[in-house]
Formats: C-alpha cells, sequence, structure tokens
DNA sequence: CTGAAAGCGCTTACAG
DNA sequence: CTGAAAGCGCTTACAG
C-alpha cells in the first residue's frame, strides 16, 4: 500500500486532477456539485496532497529554517517558542538546526537548508564571520539560498540582510551606572572574547558607564571567556580568589551568571552580602524560587516572534529595504 | 536569477543529466575525468540539488518529524538537544513541533508532517487518546502516515508503534520508600489528572510504596493538576494550608516543584526544615545554586538519543519486531 | 466550469 | 561508462 495521489482522487471522482488539485487550492471556481463530490472523497480516503510535490510543482516552500548555536539553552528555547506561535499561525513548518558555536557545523546547516530549499532563514550565526573573507563568503551563501534571512541576536552586518537584536549596549550601560550609583566602583565584567561583537557591544556598555563616572577601568576586572558555565565558572573562581578583588560583578548572559554562582557558592560567599551582581537575563528557576538576582531583562520570546514577523514581511515584500529591530532592555534591581 | 538545476551543470560539462547526478550520488561508475569536470563545475557553481526535486523522484526523504507539547520546557530541551546530535550525525533534518497539550494541534501537527512526507515520527502525544474511539482514531492516522512512529515519553499501547520511556513507577516508588525510611507517614503527591497514564504509573508507585509500609494514603494528599506550575502553586497552597497537612511531598515534573516551592516560600517557609520535599526531575539551574534539592533523576537527553536511534533502526529495518525501551530513574537525596 | 498537456528538478531502469 | 526517456505528484497557462 502506497500513497494515496490526486489522480487516485480524480479516477475515483470521475475527474480530471486538474479539478481535483483546483478544490484543494480553492484557486479556481469549480462546479458546487462536482467539488462537493471530491471533498467527499478527500475526506473518505484521509488524502493529504503532497507538499513535496507541490514545493516542487510550485517551485517554493512553506518552509523555514532555523539555525541557532545552543538550543537547550532556555535563551534560544524562549526565541524558539516566540517563533512557532507565529510559524503555526501562518501555516508553515519549522527546521531547526543546532550548531555549538561551531562554523563547520553552522555551514553545514545553511547548506542543508538551501538544499531543503526553505523559504526563509532565522538565523544566529555560530560565529562572528568578522574578517572580510569570511563575511564576503557568508555573504555569498545566503545570498546563493535566495531567500530572505532574519538575524537573531548576533549582528553581523551583510547587504540585504535585516536582524531583530537587544540593546545590550545600553541594558550594560545602565547595570554599571547602577551599580557604580550604589557606591561601587570596582566592577567587573565576565563577558566573552572581545573578538565577538556581542561581547564587543557589552563591553562598551560597560566601559561608557565607567567613563561617564570618571572611573578608571581596571582591565584584570574584564574577563573574556566564552558564554558557557565552565568557562565563567573557571574565571569566577580566578576573579574571587583575587587579592584586590572588586565588590561587583556584571555577568553577560544566563549561562555565565550560573557560573559565578558556583564559583560564589563554593567559597560560601552570597550575594549581595559579599559581592554584588547583576547578571544578564533573567534565570526564571531562580525568580520563581523568590532568589533575588539583578538581572537585565531581555524578552527572548518577543525576539523570536518579532523575528519571524519581520521574516514573513520580507517574504512578502521582497522588494522593501531592511531594517533592523532593536529590543530594548530593563534593568531590575533587588538589592545591590 | 532563479536557482541553477542539474540541467544546467550538465549542459556546462557537455553530459546529460543522468551523468551529473550519477556523481552527485556516487551511484554508478563515471569515467574519472568526467567526473573531475563535473565536480569541479558544482563546486564552482556552488550547485546545490533540490531536496524537493530528489523526495519527489525517489519517493521518500530524510525528514524527521519531532512532536512535543512544550517545547521551551527544559525537559524537552534535552531531549531535543539529543535526537539532533544523532539527526546531525545521520545527515537527516528534524522538523519541530509544538501542541501545547492541545489535541486540536497535536493532529493539525501530524497532519502537516503527512503533508511533508515525513520518513519518521517521534512523538510525545499532546494527550492519551485514552478512549477506543480516540485510540483507534489516532493509531489510523499515525497508519496512513506509513513511516515509523517513536513515543517519547508519554505512552500509549498502539499495534507497531514503539517508544522510549522512563521508569516513572520505580522512581517513585523509591522516592516514596526512602520518606518512610525516614520516618515520614503523611507523604502527599501533586501529580496529573489519573486519565492520563503518566499520572497514574506515578501514582501506582506512589500507591505501592505506601501498601508495602502498611500505610493508609490519604485521599487528600493525592492532588491532580496537569503539570504546569501555576496550577501546582495553586494546589501547594491549599495543601500547605491544611490543618493536619503532609510532612513530606512528591512532586511529578519539574514544573510542579517550581509551583510548589513557590507557594512554600510565600509562607516563609523552607524545605527540608517544615517540609520535606522529593521533585521527579532534577532543575540544573537550582543545582547549580547549591541548593539541595532531592529528585528522582532522569536523563532526558539520552531519551532523545534513544528513541531517534529506535525509529533510525525501524526506518532500517521496517518488518521488524517493536519493542519498548524503558529507561531507569535514580533517586537523589540530599537532605529529608 | 473543465481537461489535456507541459513543466517543476530530480532518479533510474533500459539499451547501447 | 553514458544517454534518452519515463516517472515521481503536483500546478497552471491555454483552449474550449
Amino acid at each position: 500500500m502506497t500513497n494515496i495521489t490526486i489522480q487516485d482522487i480524480a479516477n475515483e471522482a470521475g475527474v480530471s486532477k486538474a479539478t481535483v488539485s483546483r478544490v484543494l487550492n480553492n484557486s479556481q471556481a469549480v462546479d458546487p456539485i462536482t467539488r462537493n463530490r471530491i471533498q467527499t472523497i478527500i475526506e473518505k480516503r484521509h488524502f493529504v496532497p503532497s507538499a513535496t510535490a507541490r514545493n516542487l510543482s510550485k517551485r517554493t516552500s512553506d518552509t523555514i529554517g532555523f539555525v541557532v548555536p545552543e538550543i537547550d539553552n532556555p535563551f534560544f528555547g524562549d526565541i524558539l517558542r516566540g517563533v512557532i506561535e507565529i510559524i503555526d499561525a501562518n501555516n508553515l513548518t519549522l527546521i531547526c538546526c543546532n550548531t555549538d558555536d561551531n562554523m563547520d557545523k553552522d555551514l553545514k546547516a545553511l547548506e542543508m537548508l538551501k538544499e531543503q530549499r526553505v523559504r526563509g532563514l532565522l538565523y544566529t550565526p555560530a560565529i562572528d564571520y568578522s574578517t572580510e573573507e569570511e563575511k564576503k563568503r557568508l555573504g555569498k551563501i545566503l545570498k546563493e539560498m535566495q531567500t530572505p534571512v532574519v538575524l537573531m541576536d548576533r549582528r553581523i552586518s551583510l547587504a540585504d540582510v535585516g536582524g531583530v537584536y537587544f540593546d545590550d549596549y545600553h541594558g550594560m550601560y545602565n547595570a554599571t551606572k547602577a551599580l557604580i550609583e550604589h557606591g561601587h566602583t570596582k566592577i567587573a565584567i565576565i563577558n566573552a572574547s572581545l573578538d565577538r561583537v556581542l561581547a564587543r557591544d557589552r563591553r562598551d556598555g560597560y566601559m561608557a558607564a565607567l567613563k561617564d563616572a570618571g572611573i578608571e577601568p581596571d582591565p584584570r576586572y574584564n574577563l573574556e571567556g566564552n558564554y558557557r558555565m565552565t568557562q565563567a565558572y573557571e574565571l569566577s573562581k580566578k576573579l574571587l580568589a583575587m587579592e584586590d578583588r572588586p565588590t561587583a560583578v556584571i555577568t553577560c548572559n544566563n549561562r555565565t551568571s550560573l557560573g559565578f554562582y558556583k564559583a560564589l557558592r563554593e567559597r560560601g560567599e552570597k550575594t549581595p552580602r559579599d559581592i554584588a551582581l547583576i547578571g544578564l537575563d533573567r534565570i526564571e528557576e531562580l525568580d520563581v524560587m523568590g532568589y533575588e538576582m539583578n538581572y537585565i531583562e531581555r524578552d527572548a520570546k518577543e525576539l523570536g516572534k518579532r523575528a519571524i514577523e519581520m521574516l514573513i514581511n520580507r517574504m512578502a515584500f521582497p522588494g522593501k529595504a531592511v531594517r533592523d529591530v532593536i529590543l530594548d532592555t530593563h534593568v531590575k534591581i533587588y538589592k545591590i
């Protein structure tokens, strides 16, 4: 028993498959009686037309690619949830890829999505593609996909590629400022390597706030890891063991915050008692537990929604100029 | 500029598209010189063949459907991560659907995946399909997809459908037993509605342990919600306010645990000081924070891996008899 | 309102 | 080792 086709339906209804296609797509007037007969047969047989055949014939598809570096990080989980809500409402289908921040996997995912002839791409690049050569290559790959792409969270300036980002600069600026206003001057930042835009943005906001307050930044307080928990944990251990250690710390994503907490706990210390902390991103579980973590709030689910909406818009109006969307961040302080 | 096709490559190489197809698929001997020439052109043009056309022609696909009720729950995030690892290693592609525990969305997702002619299905049903009629209908739908399906975490006994599940019964049994051994006799369980298999399994394990210890179960301690945090929170509030309240509680998933914690905290109470708790599933964030939560451990990522491996196996050997896999659970106790 | 026919971009049995 | 041709399951311009 093989899959039933439009031809089977046509045979049973005594019409041509063109007519069946027309009732399937509601694309042209069909005699109501015939239409009814066909519909009955379709339902009785549970016929579902092949998207593959339809896509080939129409030279398009309703499939969207979704590429992120860390699908099991709640940050991307929230983004995904936002995306899927809109995907469902628009009868699209989503292909998910995970890259582990690894360029090879990133490129491989892109190639696979090209093979699938996706209709649009939602993309958080694994790396920054920061050298001119890398960037040019990526630009070419994306262009050859011949489909709109919307970047999420990680910015790469590429012609014709829009994106949705958070205003991390001001988030960091305001967090740093808040710490300063509470009397802190020795403020550390646990960041990722500065060859990443995201890291530079965050560092810049932090630096600007220090500068505006006339505080000389201490390079020893400027830590660079990779946004993973284990790295942040190692960095934090060193930081906390310093002779002249900071009185406040800013962490640059949810994993970093956890790494810091872990190191702090192992020393039998607590925040804010022993050291102040503001983290990037709320950690839901801690919030529920009444753990009063200060954080810079970013609505990841909203980012997902905005990104897919922008993508759909671009699919509808291919010619329209692209424009980035920057989402606000808010600093939430319990106690410093 | 439209997508380049196998015909374009053939023209440029001065061969037929059959030959190009052969080098693309390595399906038949091709003269090394010709092969080389073709390969050079393919690379130069960045030609990537259309999966759509290939699928239609071969009447198959390399796409796997993944349907879960709550994609942003870390439990399913972990499963997804495990699945994707194996998917990548096998050059398959994954279509993700979220159902919010809603039957209509569930059925719609299944239909969409049928339309896509997926090669296999990884499926955590939104509901139990427990009436004979519902079950029959689901069975028919799955059968009509004409593709192997592997159930994850939620069991439905259906002909030809295998699954990977956790041994929740013994997890619950052992957790309950541990509490009893620590002197507890008034033990509550915050569960989901008993019309769900998952809930019955868990209840049964709990009841069996009570029975084996000669403890008469108190129906007032048997709470039924829906595994969501807000419901668990409401139930917990009532439970904690009871005149003759339990001295220990077992929660039946990660969200339930959080709901309970929230209610407890609002009363200014703590565990294990004021009441003992064993939750189902580790909560990573709490663990990292050094929060000593007792839990029944289940490896969700492992479940994902095993499920996709089973699916691939079934794709390879369609005739083979299906056999369920039950994964062990372990009770992890800090302090009761 | 309806059908015959061409076409979407591949694969593959067949013949040479 | 290679090509012509049929076929996968749809859509759609064209003609009636």
